[in-house]
DNA sequence: GCCTCAACTTAGCAGAATGCGT
DNA sequence: ACGCATTCTGCTAAGTTGAGGC
């Protein structure tokens, strides 16, 4: 997969080899393009920022243990207050977190602290909680002075650490700060919630860049791990985290040229699938009869990644991580087959959890011949055996490899979300409309696609009462127009028609609102949507791109605004 | 054919920043 | 200008993918 065309961001410092095409208003360069995955040639960096160092509590915020002051060593000190800071969170009552923590705890004691504390029962952190508590208040409550040093410190900080040079462009870095040691709360019910994440130390970080560049430097009397100059791979900084053994990495912002450049691979892929997407599903139909049962479990399951925008679904290792699911590794309990429901054959109920614990629950009408074929995966199986037990990731892409040059399971996903967003947008769009209704249409546009995704959140703590406080804007814009109708002036006309454009726009906000109550549009519009189909929507309608991309949003795909014109259509 | 691991994308949430009505 | 609501941003966990070793 190779472009001719390479896009360049705006922020570059030199524009090397600036000698193709910068046609009209595109910017779009031709630029040598890396061979052999190089992903460049130059990387010059200030290296990460550590977290700081632990400050100890002054001395008269107390622990107790079984009732008693106790005082703790720095170390074990440190873990407290962890815990303390979580005092008020549900899961530092759960008893998978308590454990784990304990021991963790432990190994942190002083070995008079470990004989001394044998009952997490018997420890007392609220001193320390209300400590905490008043912190953070007393933080709320600094003079606009003293914020605005915090602030520009934080800029000073984002300016030195917060940029690197990447062939020529000065890019931004993503998460540039070390992530500070703490309790580890996975999502939903995790085996490892309340383990210690460790203090991230230079001893522990390997450093990436160029030779040639000038190298980060260690904090004084400290080493890196190592430093390396692999130009294969786009992450400046790594490290080994403690809790499952990962290795976590400092990239580029995703404004960088990098990202921006993979996003539009990624869109690009699921273009050419749209171009073939028909023969791949008249292949997995007629596979869905072959005599071979592996052959059908593929077709079944790339039937479902296709239709339902399941995640592919790789196994996971037993007890390391949350119990969730995805489509290679669903199992039959996750499944309940209804030969009729609600007046309609042949329906499929999936129940199960899959990435963040996020529950997917849906009821499909599918095919005869696909129920006929999960009965038969499902027939003498147990509830907690595989469903689909001849197929896993790694055999589903490869067969998706050979049936698209760089097709793979999480294309669907791409290709569904954005064809969806386009379909709509042309479906849905009413030119006579104003601008707030064109943009309620957007909203429905994406929320459908954030439906198929399951793109769910939690409903936000303030809506019921957010929905009320608008309901009474709209009563008093109702009546105001009531009044206005009333009134016998010259502006008359003018007036009502303006309260009347304002009782629409609040009308459309509630609307909106409403529906989007569990649904979360923002992942979908950052990973799924092409941004492209958005923009040109935007230019065909005369809608602000600012009121649908914000500012980050906008950087990120810098790219995209660059190249669509109005008629780009998926 | 497994399995493991590195590298990268995708994900929801919490707290900070901003906006908006009074 | 102030206080609350809304939006944005940072954070980091949790996925996918492909390569490489046996």
């Amino acid at each position: 997969m190779t472009f001719e065309l390479v896009w360049i961001p705006k922020p570059y410092i030199i524009p090397v080899r600036s000698f193709g095409l910068c046609d009209r208003k595109r910017v779009l360069w031709e630029e040598e393009r890396y061979t052999d995955g190089v992903k460049w040639k130059f990387l010059e960096h200030k290296g990460p920022v550590f977290a700081p160092p632990y400050d100890p509590l002054p001395s008269n915020v107390k622990f107790y243990y079984d009732g008693k002051h106790m005082k703790l060593s720095s170390t074990a000190e440190e873990v407290a207050t962890f815990f303390a800071k979580m005092l008020d969170h549900e899961y530092t009552t759960k008893e998978v977190f308590r454990k784990n923590f304990y021991k963790d705890w432990r190994k942190e004691m002083t070995s008079e602290e470990k004989s001394k504390i044998t009952d997490l029962n018997k420890c007392d952190f609220s001193e320390m909680s209300e400590y905490f508590k008043a912190q953070s208040e007393a933080r709320k409550a600094m003079t606009k002075e003293d914020k605005q040093k915090i602030k520009e410190e934080n800029e000073r900080i984002l300016q030195e650490y917060g940029f690197c040079i990447m062939d020529n462009h000065k890019e931004r870095i993503a998460n540039f700060r070390i992530e500070p040691p703490g309790l580890f709360r996975g999502r939903g019910d995790h085996p490892k919630m309340g383990m210690l994440k460790r203090r991230i130390r230079p001893e522990d970080i390997i450093v990436n860049c160029s030779k040639d560049s000038k190298h980060p430097k260690p904090p004084p009397g400290t080493k890196w791990k190592e430093v390396r100059h692999d130009n294969k791979v786009t992450w400046l900084v790594s490290w080994t985290e403690n809790i499952q053994g990962s290795i976590k990495y400092i990239m580029l912002n995703p404004s960088s040229r990098i990202k921006g450049e993979k996003d539009w691979q990624k869109y690009e892929t699921a273009r050419r699938l749209k171009k073939c997407v028909e023969r791949i599903r008249a292949q997995y139909r007629d596979d869905w009869k072959s005599k071979e049962m592996r052959i059908r479990q593929r077709a079944v399951a790339l039937y479902f990644i296709d239709k339902l925008a399941l995640r592919a679904g790789n196994e996971k290792e037993e007890g390391e991580t949350a119990d969730t699911v995805g489509c290679c590794s669903l199992r039959v309990e996750h499944l309940t087959l209804h030969q009729e429901m609600d007046g309609q054959e042949y329906v499929v109920e999936f129940d199960f959890l899959g990435k963040d614990s996020i529950r997917y629950y849906n009821k499909v009408p599918v095919e005869k011949r696909v129920f006929k074929n999960l009965q038969l995966f499902m027939e003498d199986k147990e509830p907690e055996d595989d469903l689909f037990d001849r197929l896993n990731t790694s055999i589903l892409n490869k067969h998706l490899q050979e049936l698209m040059d760089g097709l793979t399971a999480k294309v669907f996903r791409t290709y569904n979300a954005s064809i969806t967003l386009q379909q709509q947008l042309n479906e849905i769009t009413n030119s006579e409309d104003n601008v707030p209704a064109k943009i309620l249409s957007y909203n429905r546009a994406n929320r459908a696609v954030a439906i198929l995704c399951n793109h769910q959140r939690a409903p936000p703590k303030t809506f019921e009462k957010s929905m009320q406080n608008l309901q009474t804007k709209i009563d008093a814009k109702k009546e105001q127009l009531a009044d206005a109708k009333r009134e016998l002036k010259m502006s008359k006309y003018l007036l009502e028609g303006e309260i009347e454009e304002q009782l629409m726009k609040l009308e459309v906000q509630a609307t909106d609102r409403e529906e989007n109550k569990q649904i979360a549009l923002g992942t979908s519009k950052l990973n799924y949507l092409d941004p492209r189909i958005s923009i040109a929507w935007c230019k065909k309608f005369g809608i602000p791109i600012e009121k649908i991309y914000n500012k980050t949003q906008r950087e990120k795909f810098a790219w995209a605004i660059d190249m669509a014109e109005k008629d780009f259509q998926f």
